[in-house]
DNA sequence: CCCTTTGATCGTAGCGCTACGATTATAGAA
DNA sequence: TTCTATAATCGTAGCGCTACGATCAAAGGG
């Protein structure tokens, strides 16, 4: 019978078998267990191998295997640096150990992570990554029935799927409280991106707001319309203190606002911290080059993509580890605030 | 024979046919050519999907039709916003013709490229999305034996393996000599991401000087010693002012390095453009309400994602469109520079 | 009513690899 | 030397799907 034509030029682990005179099975086996092959054949086989420019066909190998080597990672974005360096290093730890991810974005749209859970669960992954504890009825039954290690990541407290890596948001927003009220500030300010979008930034508003509460301080909340907008934050800052010119100290969502905050002030001729403190969230690398130098909060952007690794490898190799990491957040007492 | 057990619990096109009362071929021309089944049974086979929880094995349907719907990019990193905001617009693109991206990193060690590339061809991509131009011999070989669309992207001049779609990072630094030139400066000076790892930002000083030479100025270039960092071009810009106290404007290789540029002329007390102006590269967000707002350069972060999915679609369906796009870039004059 | 045409459905043969038992080579013990 | 024990190699039967020609059903023409 006629066949659709060969695969472009790419040889084939027979074309090697038969090259380095061995049969299929042995090339296959040097590939996955060079040591059980005799080191003369093996020899043959690495000539032929490079001799014909022969790349398996991962594929092939995953059908017959019935196993991948991919783990999917499901982020809100990619162009939040948290999640890009958690993905980077979650990359850097999981290709080391053979694997590769397949990396899918929300864009902050929590029905579409039903169509990627979907989408990533039909390359029969090893293993899945999600970020925080939201999803669909639909795709905790897709998760069920999958059978493999789940992590959530970048949150903590509730129950969770299986594993989870992160910290506690709602923790993290008393803490800068806590810290903004030990230095005699009453009423308080939260400048945050859209909680629609951003669910994280709002538990952190809900853990600020409640401890300002147990002190009996005030406390006023502001959200940006859209995407995280520097400019936007320093007009909403502007209007914010116009219509509540008490606020002493502003808790923002991210850095990127808090820099806003900050060129507002300093365009509205405000001292920082004497008229108003500014408080940011992750640490990023401008933060300590800011006049004043920005207080802020470090959530472990790398910690997670490490320990995620760290478990789902253990996991795969059949270990059963720990399965639930708080990593909290470290405060970084700048002279912002 | 006994056989490995069956993979989990997922439910397999011929179980899906079997409960639909159809065969296993009906259930796949289903799937991808509804239309061509008759309605009565598209519906049996639509109900038992669901009942099953049917989910397509994409290995199996890739190993058959010897296709996948796979293309792979190759970044140096995903931490900088530039091709992170790429990324995402390539993804949603592509995946809205229904492919699914495959995303490596380089870390900006291009030695790691061939590996990656090896990696993603032996998943049998459609594509493949490369940043620059400069490949080991090895991947060209890799690459040309592939016979897959390319695009080299970021970069625009040379020559080019297949298709490419960027930007002069020459001209782009003629452009900003050319407008600090016409205001008035000519004691220069381009404060740097390292080179060797960002190798546009070099390129980009090369246009910078060419055209300052052209035109009698002065031009000094200092580089950062590691990763981008806000502070060091803080201390770096300091000690060049300090050697070099006729330098009048700084041209900077990201809008970052440019932030702490003028964060260190802020604590200097040196006025912004008086004393010294500053432009950055990137127009990222935030440069509008830096005080001064910054003076900067778009590149077509996002249009490069748009273009290329269009060029990859079109030569997957088999139109043989234009293969070099150049975007160009913009100059944002605001009042920094 | 039979024959043709068109559309819908099905059966078969792989895609390139891996798992695993079977077989063969090698080395050590008796 | 002969027999085991062990290591190295091989043959076979799929993994779950798609491509494609073959078959079957429905609809129209004479």
């Amino acid at each position: 019978m006629k066949r659709r034509r060969r695969n472009s030029q790419r040889a084939t682990m027979s074309e090697v078998a038969q090259l380095a005179d061995v049969s299929p099975s042995t090339v296959s086996l040097y590939l996955r267990r060079p040591d059980e092959v005799s080191s003369r054949r093996a020899e043959r086989i690495q000539t032929a191998i490079d001799r014909l420019g022969y790349l398996p066909n991962t594929m092939a190998g995953g059908l017959a295997s019935s196993r991948s080597n991919i783990i999917g990672v499901i982020v809100p974005t990619i162009t939040f640096s948290f999640f890009a360096e958690t993905l980077e290093t979650l990359e850097r730890n999981l290709r080391a150990a053979g694997y590769q991810l397949l990396i899918g974005n929300t864009e902050f749209d929590p029905s579409r992570e039903e169509e990627l859970i979907r989408s990533i669960l039909s390359w029969n992954p090893s293993g899945l990554v999600l970020t925080g504890f939201s999803h669909s009825r639909k795709s905790v039954s897709l998760l069920a029935k999958s059978d493999i290690p789940i992590v959530e990541m970048w949150d903590y407290g509730q129950e969770g799927l299986d594993m989870v890596v992160g910290f506690s948001h709602h923790t993290c927003g008393r803490l800068v409280a806590e810290h903004l009220l030990r230095n005699g500030y009453r009423h308080m300010a939260f400048l945050s991106t859209n909680f629609q979008r951003d669910i994280r930034a709002r538990e952190r508003y809900h853990g600020f707001r409640d401890a300002i509460a147990d002190s009996g301080g005030s406390v006023v909340v502001r959200e940006l319309a859209g995407r995280s907008n520097t400019a936007e934050a320093g007009k909403l800052l502007c209007s914010l203190v116009d219509e509540h010119p008490e606020t002493q100290a502003v808790f923002c969502s991210n850095d990127m606002v808090a820099l806003g905050a900050m060129f507002e002030c300093q365009r509205q001729g405000w001292s920082i911290p004497g008229r108003l403190a500014v408080v940011g969230f992750g640490n990023q690398d401008f933060t300590d080059s800011t006049v004043p130098p920005m207080t802020t909060v470090e959530p472990p952007r790398q910690e997670i993509g490490d320990h995620i690794a760290r478990l789902l490898i253990d996991r795969l190799k059949g270990d059963d580890t720990a399965t639930r990491i708080d990593l909290g957040v470290r405060l970084i007492v700048r002279e912002s605030g």
